[in-house]
DNA sequence: CAACCTATTGACTTATTTGGTTAATGATAT
DNA sequence: ATATCATTAACCAAATAAGTCAATAGGTTG
């Protein structure tokens, strides 16, 4: 709604460190997170932080209408909701997420509790908050009342099957996420070609166990025929 | 180690209230926490909390204990590791682990939090953390390693099964107490036998997809013969 | 070099919150 | 009544809060 341009056009860099800095902070609340914390964090000083943003809650606010749209545009936008096949969606998901949050690795988190402040709290925000939120339900509706059933087994729940892949799928993010915040400093991009290799094989069981067998007759029961989306990595 | 006897021969209902209180304040990190948050939170005078426990770190500390030893003596002691049906072992946890949630609603994610700010920020009860998340890290391989993987289908991987099994557990937990923390209030009680419905609907598919076929020859696939612990419900 | 401009600093202010104290009060049993 | 206990709420000094502003750094133009 308001002008940041003085701020928006800093070097990325510079721009992106100031985000996260406070995106990180502000995780723990609006209340509880201190300027002075983002402004140590970020690596500036705490005059420039108000000349950008003039005041805490502009600053909020601020963040949280850049990370919804920035998760519109490199994540909602992105993810083809006609994808039938389901475990192609979530690991093209995935992928979408884990890229968007190298960059900016308290986003999603900051979205999410934020409305879950929003809703219990003071009052901040909370117009763009359900907007998005019911946007992001609507999504994941639409990936799931797209997905072909007819690929699984005939003989098991779908509704239960489709949870149990989704479950899986962030629950080894979750896991991914915990172990690679033990040894921080250039852990991303080295530890990533074997989250990819660990997370295909996890694809591989799943579709092994829940969809229906193919017709292949390659006596390897690894090589099965399925062409994953490539996607920005 | 210290005498907190004053406080522990309180009415349990105080006592908890109390200890409720200072774990959720905590959650955010030991500095974050405001002990006039904890005495609001917990209807009690703020000479009071000081009277039982004399500055904010030995509350804190006093928690760790109480948190490790209360997780230890109805958790962490129950779980029976020879069980050796990893879907009966991992049901019959979280069963447990929902009733200490009930009790104490942020016990385990204080004592995460604590562990993992322990291990970066400034030094707090340590030793103790440390010890205790050995310990648990053992009893989860413990329950894995007797694990019978013979139940098993033998074309499939036993470490990627059992991982997703873990993992669509613990997300289950997850979404079902995001979904009960919308309407708080006679909720839980409420809801748990619907719960516990869905929960073995999603633990008869794993049995399902994961697990040899049993020669049981009735047409159903429905009744699978399988005995679920019985747990303090 | 000088003049100018914008980006940036960090010491500063004022108000609130912090952990912790203490004198007074309420309650209970002898 | 009195002694003993639990409990309170006002209180304190120190720290921290958000926000300000005069001064400086750095670059560009003349």
């Amino acid at each position: 709604m308001d002008d940041f341009q003085k701020f928006l056009t800093l070097e990325p860099e510079k721009r992106e460190r100031i985000i996260n800095a406070a995106m990180t902070e502000f995780l723990h609340g609006f209340k509880k997170a201190s300027t002075d914390n983002i402004v140590r964090e970020a690596g500036i000083s705490k005059g420039l932080l108000f000349h950008y943003f003039g005041t805490k809650e502009r600053l909020f606010n601020f963040l949280i209408d850049y990370a919804i749209d920035t998760v519109k545009a490199e994540y909602l936008d992105l993810v083809n909701i006609y994808q039938p096949d389901i475990l192609d969606s979530i690991w093209q998901s995935s992928l979408l997420k884990k890229d968007l949050s190298v960059r900016f690795p308290s986003i999603f988190d900051f979205l999410t509790n934020s409305y879950v402040e929003a809703k219990t709290g003071v009052g901040v925000a909370t117009d763009n908050l359900e907007r998005f939120t019911q946007m992001s339900d609507k999504i994941i509706t639409e990936i799931y009342a797209h997905a072909d059933t007819s690929l699984f087994r005939d003989d098991i729940d779908k509704k239960a099957a489709m949870n149990i892949i989704g479950w899986t799928m962030s629950g080894y993010s979750h896991a991914k996420i915990m172990e690679s915040g033990e040894n921080p400093g250039a852990d991303a991009r080295e530890n990533y070609d074997q989250y990819l290799e660990e997370f295909e094989k996890i694809l591989g069981v799943l579709r092994q166990v829940f969809y229906k067998k193919t017709k292949v007759e390659s006596g390897e029961p690894e090589s099965i025929n399925y062409k994953l989306k490539e996607v920005t990595v």
